[in-house]
DNA sequence: GGCTTGACGCTTA
DNA sequence: GTAAGCGCCAAGC
């Protein structure tokens, strides 16, 4: 998980996660296209999911182009992630959709 | 060094 | 409007 060599790449998205403002979503699309690959989003969801906690990056904004959260192994950190993203001021619809037309931040 | 998998995205049917 | 397939980059085996 913590690779002392840690790509540049991994360090760019998670710069790009860190700068988002707070009450504001991002999808991969946008973090792979900011980084110079906007076809990368495999691999930002990749970097993202090494996510090391220790540098607090709030990685539960970034979210997929649709506004939902996938993951769906560990139905926890799905729900930690949308109570995060409520308790910061984003809304979201029953279906568990965020409005990214309104809360959608882009560099 | 090559193949497969993975928090996705976009196009076509 | 919904469903399925192809393509991209990176890491793991």
């Amino acid at each position: 998980m913590k690779r002392e060599r840690a790509p540049n790449f991994y360090r760019r998205v998670y710069a790009e996660t860190k700068r988002i403002p707070r009450g504001k979503v991002t999808t991969y699309g946008t973090i792979a296209r900011v980084l110079g690959s906007f076809r990368a989003s495999r691999a930002v969801g990749y970097a993202l999911m090494h996510t090391p906690m220790d540098e607090n990056i709030p990685w539960q904004r970034v979210i997929n182009a649709r506004g939902t959260i996938s993951i769906g192994g560990n139905a926890d950190r799905p729900a930690v992630q949308k109570r995060l993203l409520v308790r910061e001021g984003v809304h979201f619809d029953k279906s568990g959709t965020v409005d990214m037309k309104k809360y959608f931040w882009e560099p």
